[in-house]
RNA sequence: GCUCCCUUCGUCUAGUGGUUAGGACACUGGCCUCUCACGCCGGUAACAGGGGUUCGAAUCCCCUAGGGAGCGCCA
């Protein structure tokens, strides 16, 4: 039998880190066993879903790499279905009508509270009074007794006791399903073998394995994955900073980055820390997923980023950095090629959000020098070196690396000064700030024209601030 | 309240009766060095608590504590 997992969202708001997780695991499994990944969109509630969390989910998974093989099927669009088989449940009498009021039941749950009871319907509708001409909801006729054991892939086995459950709503007075009903019936219609969600679902499993086995079906194998929670171990919230996939991408993280990140939130295989797609799909096991809950780490993620970043083709990075520079105002191909700034400051970003801000003085002059970098660096004693640097830079026939490199060697030779004392001032003075890459790639990336200009101001700069002291 | 689930460094985790409890992020000392970063070498830091079982327990059992989920005409 092949294979099939499937990934099931509500469109009720973004695709956010826990979805993206139980959708990598559900899709890793599928293609480890040469199986389906099957996308459903679940929009039964009509009043939360929107068309605009769908496509968020869409872009979501296709930015990810996420590809099903089927879907998105919409839920929304098989109400007949979801029809056919409430009503063969009524006719077999494993369900029935049900109209009681909801105050009827808020005085039964605060009874059943009082005596410390776990709240659930009584069953008072179960003689099937109720006619089809009045208003009314379907309820699932739940065994009475008995247990139901749930072989989960990951918590092991869990037992539940039948009495313990109560005759869940399955079709609303409106004549909508309910979510355990369309669950139940879409996974058995779509040939889902294996179900992998997140673990907030274990508790509903044994009132959907009781409706499957009403409708005479085999259950799935289940596969219960804990949640994520935010830095602070509490439940992952915007207060904890992006939730949302997309959001990742906006602060420029890389796709590989966010997936070998969440793949190894509750799962691992040894001291492997660097996985590839390919690596991740023969390795991966979802038995050997974690029973804990585990906490969202940003500063890992970010370390893993930059570690993408700095393995990357250049040319990939700076397809996507350009749309970071432009978030500036700047437009890459008003300067330096763009790959080979990259090139220069792949090592330097833990993302390119963060590539693109130290990358701008490539492209346009530096609004104003960084204080403690000019304080530092741009003082009196800066003047000579940067003034021979000027004139030197300004006659150099060629205008490349090796050459701007001896270059500046050769400066600080005559004026018998360390490297550093020639080169950081020359750096503060070209791109502002006391960090840039190699101080010869820096010159030729940046271009004679402006480092000539800025070693002016530079100079500029130290005159005023000699004078006011 | 009831049911179910969970518990190893700050964080992610390895570990399945005998380990100096390992790795990674973060933090930190050093090296490299024109800056930043990268890289390299080193350091701090954990078995929630208590009882058993056993020659021996992070590993098996029980209890306690703490955390989470569910108990909807939400999914």
């Amino acid at each position: 039998m092949t294979v099939k997992t499937r990934f099931a969202p509500s469109p009720t708001g973004y695709l956010h880190v826990g979805g993206a997780r139980t959708a990598l695991f559900s899709w890793l499994h599928a293609r480890k066993h040469g199986g389906k990944f099957v996308l459903r969109i679940e929009d039964t509630d009509l009043e939360r879903s929107t068309q605009a969390s769908i496509n968020a989910i869409l872009e979501g998974m296709t930015w990810l790499g996420l590809v099903y093989d089927e879907g998105p099927f919409y839920q929304t669009h098989r109400f007949d279905r979801y029809d056919e088989v409430i009503d063969d449940l009524l006719a077999r009498g494993l369900a029935y009508r049900c109209n009681c009021t909801k105050e009827r039941i808020e005085t039964l749950r605060e009874e059943q509270m009082q005596r410390k009871e776990k709240p659930r319907y009584d069953g008072h509708c179960r003689g099937g009074a109720v006619t089809a001409g009045e208003p009314h909801v379907i309820r699932f006729r739940n065994p009475p007794d008995g247990s139901v054991m749930v072989d989960d892939l990951v918590r092991g086995r869990v037992v539940f006791s039948n009495d313990e459950l109560d005759d869940l709503i399955i079709r609303r007075t409106d004549g909508s399903p309910t979510y355990n009903l369309t669950v139940v019936v879409d996974d058995l219609d779509m040939g889902i073998n294996i179900v992998i969600r997140g673990d907030d679902h274990l508790n509903n499993t044994p009132r959907q394995i009781n409706i499957l086995m009403a409708l005479g079906a085999e259950p799935p194998h289940y596969a219960h994955v804990p949640m994520i929670l935010g830095d602070d171990g509490s439940r992952l919230s915007k207060r904890h900073g992006a939730v949302s996939v997309m959001e990742y991408r906006n602060q420029g993280i890389l796709p590989e980055a966010l997936l070998n990140y969440l793949v190894r939130l509750g799962w691992s295989h040894g001291d492997q820390e660097i996985f590839s797609l390919d690596e991740m799909v023969e390795l991966f096991d979802i038995s050997n997923v974690n029973k804990a809950a585990s906490a969202f780490n940003n500063e890992k993620l970010l370390w893993l980023n930059q570690h993408y970043i700095k393995q990357d083709d250049p040319a990939r990075i700076a397809r996507l950095l350009s749309p970071h520079m432009g978030e500036l105002g700047i437009d890459p191909a008003s300067g330096p090629d763009l790959v080979a700034v990259v090139a220069a400051q792949q090592e330097r970003a833990r993302t390119l959000v963060e590539m693109a801000a130290i990358s701008a003085f490539f492209y346009q002059d530096y609004d104003d020098f960084e204080p403690a970098a000019a304080k530092k660096n741009l003082k009196a004693a800066a003047r000579e070196p940067l003034e021979h640097l000027r004139s030197a830079l300004a006659g150099i026939p060629e205008w490349e690396p090796e050459g701007l490199h001896q270059l500046v060697k050769d400066v600080a030779m005559q004026l018998d000064l360390k490297l550093g004392k020639v080169a950081q001032p020359l750096r503060v003075a070209v791109v502002g700030r006391a960090a840039s890459p190699g101080i010869d790639v820096t010159l030729h990336l940046v271009g004679r024209e402006a480092c000539l200009r800025r070693i002016d101001r530079a100079l500029e700069y130290i005159q005023e601030r000699t004078q006011e002291s």
